[in-house]
Formats: C-alpha cells, structure tokens, sequence
DNA sequence: CGTTTATACTTGACACATCAACTGTTGCTA
DNA sequence: TAGCAACAGTTGATGTGTCAAGTATAAACG
C-alpha cells in the first residue's frame, strides 16, 4: 500500500481511510493539474482546453462536418454550453457555420484553415508536453493505468446510465 | 497494450498517437465522470465539490479554524475564489468567520456545528458512491492506479514548480 | 517615528458552465 | 392534411471560476 504524495500535497496529518478514497482524490487532483499544464501550452494561442478538443473533433470530420449536438455528445457536456462554445470559435474565425438545406434544424459546424492552422502548431507542442508527464513511467505502468481508469469509467457509466438522457 | 474503451466513448475512429495521450485523454475524462458522480451525492445537501472539499479541510482544523488563504492553498485553487466560495458558506450558515486581534490582516474560518452535521451526514453517501465505482479493480490495482498518478503529478509539479508562487 | 514593502484578503469585470424555458423544423399519425 | 410529439438548437437567468486592481494591516527599514 503506497503512501501517496497527496498527504504531503494537501498538508494533511490523517491518512486516507480507504485507498478506494486516495485513488479518487489521486485522479481528480490529477486531472487538475493535466488540465492547468495543458492550458499553459494553449494559451498563447488563446483558446480554453474545451475549445481545443471541439477543434480537434471538427478537424477529424473536416470532410463532413458535424452537428453542434454531435459535439456536445462527443465531449460529454451540455448542450446549450457548445452553442456558445462555437459561437466564440466562429467568432475567431476558426470555424464556420451552415445550415443545411436537407435538414434546417441542424447546424453543420465546420473547421477553417485558420482552425486547421492553430492545431497544425499544436500537434508538436501539446504531445512534446504531456511526455514530460508520463517520463516517471514505463509503458506497462501508463498501459496499467490506462485499464485501471477505463474500469474506473465503466462502473461509471454503469451507474449513472439510469440518469444520462437516451 | 490494451485497446481503451474511450475510442467508442469519443466514436472516433483513429487510434490515439500514443498511449502517454491516450492515459492524458483518460484522466481527464475520468476525472469528469468522478466529478459527475459526486455531485449527484452532494447535490442533495445543496453544496458544490468545492465546498465539500473546503468543509472537510476546515473539519480537519476545527480546533484552531484556518486563515483563508491557507485553505486556497490546500485545494490548489485561486483566491478570489475562496473568498467567495466561503461567502456562500457562511450565508448558508455551514463556516464562521472572524478576524483575530493578534493579526487583523487574517481571516480565521471554522466549521459550524451545521457544517459538521452536513458533513456527517455524507460521511456515510460518499465512500458508498466511490466504493462502487473502484468494484471493478482489486487492491493491488487501485495501488498501482495510486502510484502511477502519483508519478504524473510529481512530473507535473517539477515542471511547473517554476511558475508557481512561492 | 515616518515611509516603504509585504501580507491577507476583497472587489469588480468578465468568461464560462448549467438549468429551464423557448423557437423553428421535421416526422408521424389519425 | 391538420395536429401533435420529437428533434436540434438557442436564449436567458443564475451561480461559479479567474484575472487585475484595490484596501487594510503588519513588518522592515532608515
């Protein structure tokens, strides 16, 4: 049973009372600081992490495009938070909006060069950071983690499915 | 190298680059569903993690009460915000603030006898809900979970320790 | 003992997420 | 084909997070 940094990180004197506990803090804390480093790295291309995976989501349909809620679908947020989401991207320039005549309720979101453009610059510099992190580990550690947390997710979803729409 | 569930969460078709993105990408979404999960336990009691989070570290200092800053620095999160977030608590009567006369630059907070009876009363739902979710891993496997995201952060803070105040 | 510097917050402006209610469009069905 | 439910998305209200600048107190310096 490892005694984990967190202890020392949080300036806490009484241990975890389960490792089921440790574990949970351990990810979120995680994921916080994923999220600050990876903010670090966008930032002087003046996006947020959420408008950086809806580009990358627009550029892997970048043939078709897509529609906002598919998006919205993909990323596991809410709806009416996309729409102002792209809003800002369209306002940018990064990607375009059309209404398809087949169906006039849906909104095709499509990514621009400028959009294509501002990943191209990112492709290098976003796995450049994130390698850093991972330097601790081996690859049979990262694969480990890697089905720990999937089995994490699946007990989730197991869970919550009764509450997700559809 | 196990072939993640997060490519038909995402219904993407290509595969990640790497498996160090491939464990970013599953951290992050984890954390989410974590995230999700709690909330659905909190909400109930009318509070955010956040407040959670701040309740139990000002449990765990009942005695002497905390300055507000210090709490700021255990939940890695921004000032101004904890100024707020205990607005809100101390309007919903959970914390109690006062200014010491030894130094009236400080703001010393305390749990009130509510916040500790809210807390009790999740002390019970929380671990529930979290037990649940490790079902799928064994003990060494959370271990292993702990110690690889250990070894990320770590990673993590020796790269940002630069920009970091202090 | 007065002035500067550092500390410990607080405030204001603004971006963002979230929930509920609304609009426009389509498909079904009677 | 008129009416109504389902779908796709938007809008508004509200709470919360974040950055920059401001206030009050304490400590350090000369």
């Amino acid at each position: 049973m490892p005694q984990s940094s967190i202890l020392r990180e949080l300036r806490q004197s009484k241990p975890f009372p389960s490792n089921r506990e440790e574990a949970f803090v351990g990810i979120l804390r995680t994921a916080d600081m994923l999220r600050w480093r990876i903010s670090e790295v966008l930032e002087p291309e003046g996006i947020t992490l959420a408008q950086f995976n809806v580009l990358r989501i627009l550029r892997g349909a970048r043939d078709t495009g897509l529609p906002t809620l598919e998006i919205g679908a993909r990323l596991v947020e809410q709806a009416p938070g996309i729409t102002r989401l792209i809003d800002r991207l369209e306002l940018a320039g990064l990607v375009r909006r059309e209404r398809p005549r087949a169906d006039r309720r849906q909104v095709l979101c499509h990514i621009e060069k400028k959009g294509l453009a501002l990943l191209f610059r990112l492709d290098t510099t976003v796995p450049q950071a994130s390698e850093v992190l991972f330097a601790g580990l081996n690859g049979a550690q990262i694969d480990q983690l890697i089905t720990g947390l999937d089995a994490i997710r699946s007990a989730c979803a197991a869970r919550c499915t009764s509450l997700r729409k559809q």
